[in-house]
DNA sequence: ACGTTGTGCGCAAACGGTTGCGCACAATGC
DNA sequence: GCATTGTGCGCAACCGTTTGCGCACAACGT
């Protein structure tokens, strides 16, 4: 409860001025060793530790970065923080979390936060809601960077990391085509996400460039929800001719999907084989896991925005940022394939 | 880039001392009703938002409380954070974010990460590891204050939040019983984990309790990897006379006991039934799911360390701290039943 | 002996607010 | 008419640290 020891403490005690202790600590050469010797002792003694806080201040940094997802639970953002986390922890950063739940008017607040706390930077992955920028727009004032990931906004003057789902769904198509399937049904996410739009155009791309004819009564969608997945599903098991194999939007999805096909007595991976998206490692425990999956690389998405925060940091503190310079990375993704599929249907 | 907008601008403009713009901010009776409203006017056109850094700093106050947690993937974790999320946004506070990934090395350096950013208060979920406490008692001499969850320290002179696991694991028991079943296995985590002595005593005694002998070859332990969990199943898979149920530490040791015994030609469920603790979500989605499960309310332990942590700030702020008084929160586990079991074995 | 250069250190401002105290003036009471 | 009380505002210190500048003194060259 006593109070910390200051610079100033030591000051006094040694007689000399504040600003004398100041530079001995920090090794200035124009301290005399002896001084430098006895201030550095006394602060060893003291247990003396710079109140960060006020240099933080003075230096009108934080050393802080917020950090803002939708939500914590989905495995996806904890690999993508623990990602972040361990990039900030090699640049001496420190992480602010907050969700959004999804819900824009939570990531507002997130956001204001944030900037509240003067946070040094900004690594954000929108909520579904987020169709305006005002709020990211108004740190521009406060001259704190933000970078996006995953879920990015389409304005091209941003900085951001994300995998190519485009180039993975025609990947994933394409396995699947290999494999002897060829009709290939689709469980899309909802028209507006971004990353439903880039895997439809994906999937259509994939399926033209094999020859075969796109169908898109083999496409449908789900607002993400176990019901939506499951209309979803009643309506591609009612058709003449059943698909030889779904791709799901993600392996929440695929859960949902293969749980209702296997109440619906379809023998899932034989019957039907089913493949996903990121490739949760929970999935090798259940009932039936996707035969192929995308991997989206969370943590590493996590680690390449830290990394491009950093260089914006150092380069404004150089005086040398380029307001008109948008980072943007983006990631090969991967197809992860867990069992050769017994062929089917050929 | 030009600059924020600060209280002294508006002095300069307004031909008035930075005392009083700072007044008539926060609406101090003695400041003039005309004067007030030209501050309060101007304020709002210049966008003025006060630094709440350079308050803070004066304050000796962040607004922030550090949380340090083993894995944020672990599903039980990012729960728990989520609790800490809602109940600190209530009071206005911010998470500082901390993994130790079950290392102490790591544990003590997200400690001084936090001390470094002067955190208000930390709560912590204890890594295996840990074994002595000076990174934490060394923030005493910071007067941040402690709440432990979950994963707590065996001192008394602490403030913490767990879920008594001796009676849920006696509730488990009676289950069992109740269902008739009486030949119990249990597969109980490293002996050395406050929550594997917690178990096997409620184990212990909820046998006893049912009139019930106890075998102790019926309880083997594992070090919770894969590896581990199989040994402990084929030891339990190669007594005389097969358990009837099994119980284990949690649900991803349930996973890999039941994928074994799955392989190992056992009907999950049936010939032997599953029972276990944590109520992972994803669960419902295994392919043998446990029939009854305690349930450790990761986010209300995560809103009640919060709180706690609130009140002794609180407390602080009126000079009313008692630092003998220590917090303690016991929450009853619930006993979550899936299914009633086919009775067997009777 | 005098200017030059180097060395060791202190003064004071600055970061952006808050706050105790005091001062000047007006209104009030008696 | 004089003391008292209230009103409106400014001065200056403070939080803990950094840093430009200047001062005093010594060592040096010539």
């Amino acid at each position: 409860m006593d109070k910390l020891p200051t610079i100033k403490e030591i000051a006094i005690r040694l007689n000399v001025s504040v600003s004398t202790v100041s530079r001995a600590l920090s090794n200035h050469p124009r301290i005399g060793l002896g001084t430098k010797e006895r201030v550095q002792q006394l602060a060893k003694e003291l247990g003396y530790e710079p109140n960060t806080q006020a240099i933080f201040f003075k230096q009108k940094k934080t050393h802080v970065i917020g950090v803002i997802i939708p939500y914590i639970r989905e495995d996806f953002f904890s690999q993508a923080i623990s990602g972040i986390e361990s990039a900030a922890i090699e640049h001496e950063y420190t992480i602010l979390f907050g969700q959004s739940y999804d819900e824009l008017e939570r990531e507002i607040k997130a956001v204001a936060a944030m900037k509240k706390q003067r946070v040094d930077g900004l690594i954000i992955s929108l909520s579904k809601e987020t169709n305006k920028y005002n709020h990211l727009e108004a740190l521009k004032k406060y001259d704190i960077p933000v970078v996006y990931f995953d879920r990015v906004p389409t304005m091209t003057d941003s900085h951001k990391v994300f995998c190519n789902l485009y180039k993975g769904t025609i990947e994933l198509v394409g396995w699947l085509f290999n494999n002897g399937y060829r009709n290939i049904a689709f469980i899309n996410g909802p028209d507006k996400l971004r990353a439903s739009k880039e895997r439809l155009k994906g999937y259509i791309d994939g399926i033209s460039k094999h020859q075969l004819k796109v169908d898109m009564q083999l496409v449908e969608t789900t607002d993400l929800s176990k019901e939506g997945t499951e209309m979803a599903m009643k309506k591609l098991l009612n058709l003449k001719k059943l698909p030889q194999a779904i791709i799901t939007f993600n392996d929440y999805v695929h859960m949902d999907a293969t749980q209702y096909a296997a109440k619906n007595n379809i023998a899932v991976n034989k019957h039907i084989i089913f493949v996903s998206f990121a490739n949760l490692p929970i999935t090798s425990y259940t009932a039936f896991p996707p035969l192929a999956s995308i991997e989206q690389h969370p943590y590493r998405q996590g680690e390449k925005a830290m990394d491009i925060l950093m260089t914006i940091l150092k380069n404004k503190d150089a005086q040398e940022s380029d307001p008109d310079i948008y980072y943007t990375e983006e990631l090969a993704p991967s197809l992860v394939a867990y069992k050769q599929p017994a062929m089917h249907g050929l």
